[in-house]
DNA sequence: CTTATTTATTGCAATATTACGATTAAATAA
DNA sequence: TTATTTAATCGTAATATTGCAATAAATAAG
């Protein structure tokens, strides 16, 4: 016991709760937002932003990667971390459905 | 050790960073869909839905619960679990902002 | 008051996450 | 080659999550 039943659940829904779990961390949403907010976004400075250790900074953005919210292209010596748009026009796009499908109900 | 850092990190961060973790679970993906689902929203029945006991889905519920994402009116013996699409509009909200803002940057 | 029915809580075991120091790997610069 | 810089990995401790059996709490029906 204490592991996920990923069997049951479908594809979609699996996938859908690995971005969500990416996004449930502060710091990973301080990271999504630095990329944002960064002009150029060569980016190893997150570990000078953020109060965490360069090691807990590295395994957040591995698991921002793993989800595919973010893609990392090796610039020379650092790494340029981005957003990656697809996946996150998908989230939006699976929880905007919810709401619409929602409005049509009105229940409690 | 091991424990996150919230203090570190503004309000708003804690607060999508908290929707979002509770979004983080195929399982309470599954309740979502089948709240959605479902025309009355008398759900005593999402334990029959999914092969998880009933004290696991009411473990589920109350974090879906805490974040506000959805809300419970008792009626009479049983209780009656619903989306809250504020909550849900505020979390698409904040995602919707930040794809318009890296929209307006192509980097990578 | 008793007995179902429905949902919450408790306690616990298995597993996962968070964070960091130490180290390693890879690329560039001198 | 030998630093230097940057990022990933390893090992490990602290803490959190997941899941369930057993139990409790609350309401409804008889």
């Amino acid at each position: 016991m204490g592991a996920t039943k990923t069997e049951f659940y479908t594809a979609a829904q699996n996938e859908i709760a690995l971005i969500a779990k990416a996004l449930g961390h502060p710091a990973r949403i301080a990271i999504i937002e630095y990329l944002l907010k960064v002009d150029t976004c060569i980016c190893g400075d997150i570990v000078n932003e953020l109060p965490l250790a360069q090691p807990t900074i590295s395994q957040h953005l591995k698991e921002l990667k793993n989800c595919g919210i973010i893609k990392g292209n090796i610039e020379g010596t650092a790494i340029c971390y981005c957003i990656d748009e697809k996946v996150l026009t998908h989230f939006i796009a699976y929880f905007s459905t919810a709401a619409n499908t929602l409005q049509q109900k009105k229940c409690c």
